[in-house]
DNA sequence: GATATGACGTCAT
DNA sequence: CATGACGCCATAT
């Protein structure tokens, strides 16, 4: 019991992740201790309510390499805008991980102040 | 308990 | 660089 379930472990992880920067799924599952269960974190983001969405930045979360995960519904397109929003660079369609990941990295961009 | 599914990651082709 | 096969993990049925 102790031990939260996999899905709130994962929720908390996501919502560690600051604003204007990006984990890949991989990176998501090594936070939370199953540095194999990047799949799993997609299931668990899956899982997300619309209500429980509005408290975990999801769309922080993205492949290896800084790809949108394609799936169904504006997810892919929301995600999307909603890193540019927050000052999120892109290198084509991926975003560049160079300077937003999560993971230590050299120059990184200042996050956009926030839209009011 | 066995099988199928999926917002993944990596390697081979 | 685009595809496909496999391996991994947590659920769904």
């Amino acid at each position: 019991m102790g031990r939260p379930d996999f899905f709130a472990r994962v929720y908390a992880a996501v919502r560690a992740i600051p604003r204007g920067r990006v984990a890949t799924y991989g990176q998501v599952a090594a936070m939370i201790g199953v540095p194999q269960g990047a799949r799993a974190v997609g299931w668990a983001l899956r899982a997300l309510s619309p209500a429980a969405a509005r408290s975990v930045p999801w769309h922080r979360v993205v492949g290896a390499g800084g790809r949108i995960s394609p799936r169904a519904g504006p997810g892919p397109e929301l995600q999307r805008r909603r890193l540019r929003a927050e000052g999120v660079t892109f290198r084509g369609a991926v975003v560049d991980m160079k300077r937003h990941s999560v993971v230590a990295g050299a120059s990184r961009p200042r996050p956009r102040p926030r839209a009011r």
